[in-house]
DNA sequence: ACAGGCGTCATCCATTAGCTTACATTATCG
DNA sequence: CGATAATGTAAGCTAATGGATGACGCCTGT
């Protein structure tokens, strides 16, 4: 088994998903922030929260983007869920933990 | 585009993973419930609260499962997310929220 | 001058992951 | 038997956090 070409450099953090919204999604859709905050149902400084990328892309925001984007939440779950588990793996001492053995 | 039939029945929760762990897991390393809790590193009352799903898998215990059992956090995180995803979808009200199109 | 978008800050509330302690029950083993 | 350990369940706590509201000053277009 060689290496996985598709996955990026395992040092490098996924990006945010607020990034993907702020880089790419909302250029593409020429609307105002404000406006794209109501159409979603949050408020305006949760909006800004997640494009600052402070916040996460919750299931709850990720149906949201999903329905006024037109392709389902899966892309942002995802995202949000590569980020997380990056960051997880390197907060998370398991070096206590051992590596069990089927019984 | 015909059916993809690796999807689940969409009608069908997908599997809480707690629930993975409780039927299969453990019962293939046949080791107490006590002392998974401890190698995990998490109290026994809330291994007890996955198991009965009461309490999702975070990122931090998906760690910990991928460590303890060998095959990385991937498959907790995308259980859990999966069913997250399918819960958001109908508590989620998206009646209001129309769908865009590219500018 | 005014309205609307922008960016940022502070504050609040409700939820929740995970912990500790505790209790009664049920094996298991010397 | 008696002792030890595992099981299941419950209650309550803390720390973090998703998300809301309100307010501020700055720009820009009209």
């Amino acid at each position: 088994m060689t290496e996985y070409p598709a996955k990026r450099d395992a040092n490098r953090a996924p990006i945010h998903p607020g990034e993907l919204l702020r880089e790419d999604v909302l250029p593409a859709v020429g609307r105002s922030k404000t406006e794209i905050a109501k159409l979603l149902g949050i408020s305006r400084q949760h909006l800004y929260d997640i494009l600052e990328e402070r916040k996460p892309i919750s299931p709850n925001v990720a149906v949201r983007l999903g329905k006024l984007f037109g392709n389902g939440p899966g892309i942002w779950i995802r995202m949000q869920a590569s980020h997380d588990t990056w960051h997880a793996e390197r907060e998370v001492d398991v070096s206590s933990i051992p590596t069990l053995e089927r019984a």
